[in-house]
RNA sequence: GGGCAUGUAGCUCAGUGGAUUAGAGUGUUUGGCUACGGACCAAAAAGUCGGGGGUUCGAAUCCCUCCAUGCUCACCA
């Protein structure tokens, strides 16, 4: 189903058009048309301000405008009436029947409530957890990780086909630190005396030194006279299988990993360097156009660079595309790779980076317009920083140190459910805080186990129901009352957080509403019973009913959010 | 100094121009368990929506400005 507020509006609309046509009111603009529930429930289930907004164009009091409207709107079944409140809303009744139906859908098709069609037939790729695959996965990586696969999830469920892709930036000098790091562990547990170097370029984790004596166990002594890139090949070997055993841990699976490195065997850098070139956006240079004579002067003993010129795409400097000694930056690439994704015909790309990427994405977005193409495609997400906290103090790491803050060691703590929900549950905007000491209580603080503890409930008393034999055939749904009705109006808002969050690529929408949804469950599972004393059969029937659609509701919520739904707790 | 983002209850955060009274969770205070599992429920207190201007019928939301915080401005990736 579509959503309601989207089904109203264009109900709005056509009244408006009507009455217009026949001349009840002036032709104007009509704007668009916005939908929400009214502040207070009585004043009934959906409202719309566009009389306000109309006012002034037709120069009619608000009020008379809401009148002429709600005269013309038609009531399809869903609808049981349609009212004008002072200064000039519509408000919207559902009927009360319609909804008791809803009943009926979440039993038999709740598993895919929600569902829309707003992605039919478009393709769309999700990029997400991609780095050097330098090191383990750490909490503040996860971030982007967990966003990038919610993110897939909600496009899946808008009925886009969807591929979730790594990009493997295995070439670089990063990489070629890695290598060289294991290569001077291996000579250490081999017994010779080497010195560390250069504390920022070696990388100190110390799984290292577990990779350097696997390999002194597979190979002997036999790669002591071997360069870096023998060490480089066997570590990304190791830490990508580490990388996917941790996703595999939190549900995440990637469809395509794509290597940097092809980008270089096929030769594609070269050409799209070319292209660029021809199409006069390079420049070799020492320093960039324009310079000083005295940052000239500085940079006299560097060979020439070859440059894009950037600034004529609103940049605020050009940049290195291939570095004096011939080596391309990590920029050119990164455009090779983004006009290679958009030339596989997705209709959407979605990009999930760490906001410290935000000015290598604006560079990226030039190079890819410099190039003829068009930009819009691509959708970055920048996802901020992740600070994490424990004790109330901050609790810092770094991938080249030792084995801070993996996320692994924080699934060990809690678990794959604490931490999806947590990380999605943020705008991607915000700056989160990761409360270590809360996403490990079991207590009333997490807001996961009040979620799935709805859940909980609901199997509870339907496994109630089977000890004493009660089933739902031929449950009367007219026999639910206002609590019921409350709950299942809450459920219809469904689709309308669905198109929320596939629109703006927000699943945080769908963990919040989850969260609501929780809260609208509690309180009245509290005061409505399926089997306490001096119910009769035909109620317990109905409210059998109402709560086996109720936990398929919880199932799907947290299906959505790709966390488990426990029968028990 | 430039760019991006953030600033809403003690804390963590929703809120994509609409309803005399700005929401949720948590925390605090008070009350409720012979239970379809209390990991729950009921109630209360708690806010100059960072400050100041502006736009209009109407602003937490849009514009300007100032303040504060994070990230970023490499021939690193």
């Amino acid at each position: 189903m579509k959503p309601l507020t989207h089904q109203i509006a264009a109900l709005v609309r056509q009244a408006i058009q009507k009455a217009q046509n026949a001349g009840e009111l002036p032709q104007a603009d009509i704007p668009a048309i916005d939908i929400k529930p009214p502040r207070k429930p009585e004043q009934g289930d959906y409202g719309a301000s566009v009389a306000l907004a109309l006012s002034k164009g037709m120069s009619k009091p608000p009020l008379d405008i809401a009148n002429i409207i709600a005269k013309h709107m038609t009531k399809p079944d869903f609808i049981s009436a349609v009212e004008v409140a002072p200064p000039g809303f519509v408000n919207i009744r559902l009927d009360e029947n319609w909804i008791r139906d809803m009943v009926n859908i979440l039993i038999t098709s709740g598993d895919t409530f929600g569902a829309l069609d707003i992605g039919a037939g478009k393709r769309a790729q999700v990029e997400f957890l991609s780095a050097n695959p330098t090191g383990p996965i750490t909490i503040g990586r996860s971030r982007g990780a967990i966003l990038g696969d919610g993110i897939a999830r909600v496009l899946e469920a808008t009925g886009y086909t969807v591929e979730r892709e790594y990009y493997f930036n295995n070439a670089g000098v990063q990489m070629h630190n890695l290598g060289e790091s294991l290569r001077i562990r291996y000579l250490k547990e081999l017994g010779q005396d080497i010195e560390i170097p250069d504390m920022d370029k070696f990388y100190q984790g110390e799984y290292l030194i577990d990779y350097a004596k696997d390999l002194i166990t597979e190979k002997g002594d036999s790669l002591k006279d071997t360069d870096w890139e023998v060490f480089k090949e066997y570590a990304e070997k190791r830490m990508f299988g580490w990388i996917q055993e941790t996703c595999t841990r939190i549900g995440i699976k990637h469809d395509v990993f794509f290597n940097e490195n092809t980008l270089y065997d096929t030769g594609v850098v070269w050409e799209i360097l070319d292209d660029l070139k021809a199409r006069g956006h390079v420049y070799t240079s020492v320093v960039r156009e324009g310079e000083t004579d005295e940052v000239k002067a500085e940079n006299a003993h560097l060979k020439p660079a070859q440059w894009f010129r950037s600034t004529t795409f609103g940049d605020e400097e050009d940049r290195v595309l291939v570095k004096s000694n011939g080596e391309a930056t990590y920029t050119l690439p990164d455009i090779a790779y983004h006009i290679n994704k958009i030339n596989r015909g997705f209709d959407l790309l979605v990009n999930i980076l760490g906001a410290d990427h935000f000015t290598q994405a604006q560079v990226v977005r030039r190079g890819v317009v410099a190039l003829g193409y068009d930009p819009e495609l691509i959708h970055v997400v920048h996802v901020q920083m992740v600070s994490v906290v424990r004790d109330g103090k901050p609790f810092k790491g770094s991938t080249r140190r030792g084995l801070f803050d993996t996320l692994d060691e924080l699934i060990d703590l809690t678990s794959a459910d604490a931490i999806r929900y947590f990380l999605l549950q943020r705008s991607p905007d915000s700056h989160l805080k990761f409360d270590i000491n809360v996403a490990v209580s079991q207590g009333n603080e997490n807001p996961v186990y009040y979620i799935q503890y709805a859940h909980v409930r609901c199997a509870g008393i339907l496994r109630e129901a089977a000890v004493r034999g009660v089933n739902i055939d031929g449950a009367d749904l007219s026999l639910l009352g206002a609590e019921e009705l409350t709950f299942l109006r809450k459920c219809l808002e469904l689709p309308d957080i669905m198109q929320i969050a596939s629109e703006n690529l927000s699943p945080h929408t769908i963990a919040f509403y989850a969260m609501e949804l929780a809260n609208a469950f509690h309180p009245m599972y509290d005061r409505v019973r399926a089997f306490a004393d001096g119910i009769d059969p035909d109620l317990q029937k109905s409210r059998l009913a109402f709560y086996s659609a109720t936990k398929a509701m919880f199932k799907r919520v947290l299906d959505l959010l790709d966390m488990t739904s426990p029968e028990r707790m």
